[in-house]
DNA sequence: TGGTCGCCTATGGCAATCCATGGAAACAGA
DNA sequence: TCTGTTTCCATGGATTGCCATAGGCGACCA
């Protein structure tokens, strides 16, 4: 399956409209919407989407949980009670809701980053500190990259 | 399998495409892609790249992990975050992309090393460089590469 | 064995297309 | 009517696809 890839950095115009890189759009439309599914990030200031395909899995994940629990109710009010389902206009774009946009401190650019099955939206500036952080990260817990390296080396399709 | 194998220097024009070698080509459509994956290396200035089969590995590993953990959203930010899917024009050259030729040093030549089921890009000079120091190290570490049959067989002869 | 022919590859340039972006106009709700 | 939202259109720049050229390598033939 296609998988959103890649990092781009669009500009936000007066009303809040801002241009979903063509990639992520062929992937969603792929998966057979018009538009992608955004909610805010548990982890940090930064906005997460997705196409329907992975809006399946999260909420498979929500039914697994004990339909009256707290901690269920508390997923469910960010993962779904607080997204949107933002339909690409007719050039591409969406409209990122205010809150969203509060959320991840986005103001007239946001960087779309590809994570696979979803993607994140960050404030420029953020989205790169991340990204320093993940790679620095990444070369220190080398031995993390070795397992896909060596299944590849001996395996193979 | 087929594997990437082999050293090539070819030139990069005012647009930033190259041919991807011939022999290179034929590996990744093999595995099911008119194109390859490419990403800079988090080792040192040099791009790496692959075909289909080895960027699925990647993906298959991050899908085991949870899909809302930081662990995953970093290393994913940085596996497939800053990847590029590369297709070959219909004359087999791909368009290096601004950011990835800028973390190799590449300006208007680029040599191709075949590593198996992955290769480099390298600035020409730098990936001299780099042969020579490898084939220095690869002397010292010789006796890292263990014989497949003295493994199997439990002995030596 | 020497020469010629032909295919494949690499490379440059041109043209058509796509994409991001800004703005205007149509629309709906209050 | 006024405000906020959505649809449509225009444009410039970047990207992609296509064609032409040239060099190298091997095959085939004499």
């Amino acid at each position: 399956m296609e998988s959103f890839r890649g990092r781009f950095t669009n500009k936000i115009d007066a009303k809040g409209r801002v241009s979903v890189p063509a990639k992520f759009r062929s992937v969603a439309t792929a998966q057979g919407l018009s538009g992608v599914i955004c909610f805010p990030s548990i982890q940090g200031q930064v906005i997460e989407g997705c196409g329907p395909s992975f809006s399946g899995v999260i909420e498979e994940m929500l039914e697994r949980l004990d339909p009256f629990s707290a901690e269920r109710d508390m997923l469910a009010s960010v993962l779904i009670g607080s997204s949107s389902e933002l339909m690409f206009d007719g050039d591409g774009r969406v409209v990122l809701p205010e809150e969203l946009r509060e959320h991840a401190g986005i103001k007239d650019e946001a960087t779309f980053v590809g994570l696979g099955q979803k993607f994140q939206i960050w404030e420029p500036a953020a989205g790169a500190a991340f990204f320093a952080e993940a790679l620095a990260k990444a070369r220190a817990h080398g031995d993390l990259l070795k397992s896909p390296l060596a299944l590849a080396g001996g395996g193979g399709k």
